[in-house]
DNA sequence: TCTGGGGTCCTAGGACCC
DNA sequence: TCTGGGGTCCTAGGACCC
């Protein structure tokens, strides 16, 4: 027994928590340089404007609805995540965080759904006041089956937040009505395929037999197929550490100075490479890539993976092969609109293979860092940098936010003040 | 003018082995 | 004329998720 923990409007929830008046208000979320709407309360929702849409392309909506708009806090969202999840965690002997705003809770210690349902109201009613997010709760014997039940409980005011999917009846009538391109694991190419051979339900796919399932979609739509028929088989992939990690960027405006696009890049290798120590791991490959617009014609690319022959997580070895393949590649007169920094063949940094003719000094690297982290840690994470990470007013501009909320829960003097 | 960022898993096909 | 059979490992790219 399962339940899916799935924030409403997370980030449109998280900024209206600081911002009552905006309750009732149509709110969106924007992505870096307010790119793309990638948050939508109801209100916007309901006058069709779609996930992922360009925000320049609705602006004539923006006028006409008096839409407001963020753009992306991070600091904020992560923060009220970690709360709910510590909330939720108190629940469940296996909270399984699923994205900044969703977790599975594995329910099965409790006797009966009956009982669950109780559980998950109380869970909700706890958030609502205490942080002040709505959450909607599917409840089910497999994770696809909750995600369903999710829909439901946020749709239909009637459930009152949870709905439960515990009995084979409810289970037909919950996925007669279920479009199939909205199931959990079916996306654009899957429900193309399916809804051409007309299966348009969720119900529709789940009575054709596990030999065509599998025909039409392989193992992960076969997967689909036995969860929506009550058989758990996703399994909890709990990955503590993950097996690459990306710091990338969609720049304001086309870059053409080099030592511009250097800085900004070391800046992603440093994080990249912080947050690889902060898993305690090592990575023995790094793909450093930018290019110039998707939208244009002709793209400029610059794009290397290096090995490292020891694995490593020390942000100045990486940082020479990134400046090593941007010197190489980069051309005159391209503007290059995004780049970024990816980490894989990640490994515990327990047990490194040495190599006989290694050049570096590690344990001296090793050292150097540690030192520059615990000073980052103490007085702040730029307080040391290496020198092409040195911020100018220039790369300010290139990684500009339009209108962020304030740093309300992190940042001390963001902290809101009462007069009473 | 303007179009996000960060992940996972699966599959096919090549290279290689005996 | 006729050109084996059974494996493993790695990688790139596709599909999917939020």
């Amino acid at each position: 027994m399962y339940a899916l923990a799935d924030c409403n409007n997370f980030f449109v929830s998280c900024e209206r928590v600081f911002r009552p008046d905006l309750r009732t208000r149509p709110v969106v979320v924007l992505s870096g340089n307010d790119g793309c709407v990638v948050a939508r309360s109801n209100e916007v929702k309901r006058l069709g404007i779609k996930m992922g849409v360009p925000f320049y392309q609705i602006q004539n909506e923006v006028k006409k609805y008096d839409i407001v708009h963020f753009s992306s806090n991070f600091a904020l969202y992560g923060d009220m995540s970690s709360r709910i999840m510590r909330t939720l965690g108190k629940y469940t002997p296996d909270l399984q965080q699923y994205s900044i705003d969703e977790a599975f809770l594995d329910l099965s210690y409790l006797k009966t759904y009956e009982e669950a349902r109780k559980v998950c109201l109380r869970i909700r009613e706890e958030i609502l006041t205490g942080i002040g997010i709505p959450v909607s709760f599917g409840l089910a014997p497999t994770k696809t089956l909750c995600k369903v039940a999710g829909d439901y409980a946020k749709h239909y005011a009637g459930y009152k937040g949870v709905c439960c999917i515990d009995t084979d009846i409810k289970r037909h009538k919950a996925l007669e009505k279920y479009p199939i391109g909205d199931v959990w694991g079916i996306g654009r190419k899957a429900n193309q395929k399916l809804t051409n051979a007309g299966i348009e339900t969720a119900l529709a796919f789940a009575s054709v037999s596990a030999l065509l399932a599998k025909n039409m979609l392989h193992k992960p739509g076969l997967d689909t197929w036995r969860e929506l028929n009550g058989e758990a088989c996703i399994e909890n992939h709990d990955l503590p550490e993950k097996q690459s990690i990306t710091c990338s960027r969609t720049f304001a405006r086309g870059v053409t100075e080099r030592e511009l696009l250097e800085q900004a890049m070391t800046d992603f290798t440093a994080t990249c490479a912080r947050k690889l120590r902060e898993q305690k791991s090592v990575c023995r490959q790094m793909t450093v890539f930018a290019h110039s617009s998707r939208f244009q014609e002709q793209m400029n690319i610059i794009h290397a993976t290096v090995s490292f022959y020891t694995g490593t997580n020390n942000t100045m070895e990486m940082t020479q092969q990134m400046l090593r393949v941007v010197r190489s590649q980069w051309r005159a007169n391209t503007p290059y609109k995004r780049a970024g920094v990816i980490l894989m063949s990640i490994e515990p940094d327990k047990g490194i293979q040495q190599q006989l003719f290694d050049t570096r000094n590690r344990a001296r690297d090793q050292r150097l860092q540690q030192a520059i982290d615990n000073v980052n840690r103490q007085f702040g994470k730029r307080t040391v940098t290496l020198a092409p990470q040195l911020a100018d007013e220039r790369s300010k501009q290139l990684l500009d936010t339009g209108v962020k909320s304030p740093a309300y829960t992190t940042r001390l003097s963001d902290v809101i003040v009462l007069h009473c």
